[in-house]
DNA sequence: TACGTTATTGACCATATGGTCAAAAACCTG
DNA sequence: CAGGTTTTTGACCATATGGTCAATAACGTA
């Protein structure tokens, strides 16, 4: 019997994505946010609860959207899981270098959580972790594979990855081209094809300050 | 004749530094600068301009700091080139793992610039491409010395440890440990060894890390 | 068709923002 | 010690911010 909503709230959420995507959560004005999305303020607030917790709501849509993406590109079964993974980084940096102004939500809230223990931090390792398992997922049926050898730290590798591709997302707001970025995604492929993967455990820590902990 | 300034210009760019590095551009408040430096918004308005204008001091002189650090630590003379890179990367896992919340000007200008011609996005680019500069700087030398193959190329390299280290810095805001990051570092190092190089590769860089510990 | 529930609307609010002004103070030179 | 120049100080301002309220509008059901 109640009135029903005027909004599907994925279409709001989504909305407000590419709001928070080209302006980041400080800089987005909650006026930003009813324009894009349509409705009032208050209709904004009383089914989200305010700016930070729609960005929450963004932020879990878009890491749901991104892993989604990046497990689908890893995920086929037509190519090894390697060129996979090649493929997929070719995409990011052609996607990168798109010119658009938009950055990822995820790379936004690394940015804008404070570091301390509110949710926005907490959603954002989840993120990160979520998406290192992606990527070691599919290092892993590359080991299977015998395309790695079989002490390769797959886990690394992944946050590895992860680290990469975050870098080459603020390359390309920095204008850096299609090609560069082509060849930076390489370049980090070129990892997968060393041959002693000896690195394995995480060990080794720099010769001159040998750390106590790890 | 005139009355002079109670204040060093340096100091209270580097004030502001500080103050640009935890909030960020946006989030950081007039009030907040205010505190930081000492002295008055008046007095903050006339020697720089605003905030913007402040950033941009503030930006401009920690990109010279950066690049003189990496510049010093890839430049010094009793290591190999690919040493120094590698002593480098260590460092910064390091770094970035030790849990403050700072986070490079450079890095907040890449995610806060509006991608428009603005002085901001100028500045910017212009940094990465300095510092993509001094590693290309120190590749080259490896090249020169055997360490890299004639055919390596150093451009995109310089890119890809800028990326990287981006990268870097982003996990560590994440929560990222300093083993992890530590591994990713030698992950990306790995790149320098890639099979192309292993006719080349001489023994300059331990390729088997002798790390005895965890 | 009337009721209860919830959504919507638009006005409203306290505050904090970046920025400005005019007066007073400090310094160096002459 | 006076004059000129610039800094400093603290009050001031228009605006925009995130957030709230009370009234009204829709809807499904009984």
């Amino acid at each position: 019997m109640p009135r029903p909503r005027k909004f599907r709230e994925s279409d709001v959420v989504s909305s407000a994505s590419e709001v928070f995507a080209v302006h980041g959560l400080a800089a987005a004005t909650l006026d930003d946010l009813v324009r894009a999305t349509g409705l009032g303020k208050q209709s904004l607030y009383n089914a989200f609860g305010g700016k930070r917790e729609l960005f929450l709501r963004a932020l879990s849509e878009d890491r749901e959207e991104a892993t989604r993406a990046v497990s689908e590109a890893l995920g086929h079964d037509d190519a090894s899981p390697l060129e996979r993974i090649r493929g997929h980084l070719l995409r990011m940096a052609i996607e990168f270098s798109s010119g658009d102004r938009r950055v990822s939500l995820t790379t936004r809230a690394l940015v804008e959580s404070t570091g301390a223990e509110d949710p926005l931090s907490t959603a954002t390792k989840a993120g990160i972790e979520q998406l290192a398992g992606v990527y070691a997922q599919c290092l892993e049926h590359a080991r299977e594979n015998g395309d790695l050898p079989a002490d390769a730290s797959v886990q690394s590798l992944a946050v590895y990855f992860v680290a990469v591709t975050r870098g080459m997302e603020l390359l390309g707001r920095a204008g850096v081209g299609r090609g560069v970025l082509t060849a930076v995604a390489l370049d980090a492929l070129r990892v997968l094809h060393g041959q002693r993967m000896e690195a394995a455990n995480g060990n080794h820590v720099p010769t001159e300050s040998a750390g106590p902990d790890s």
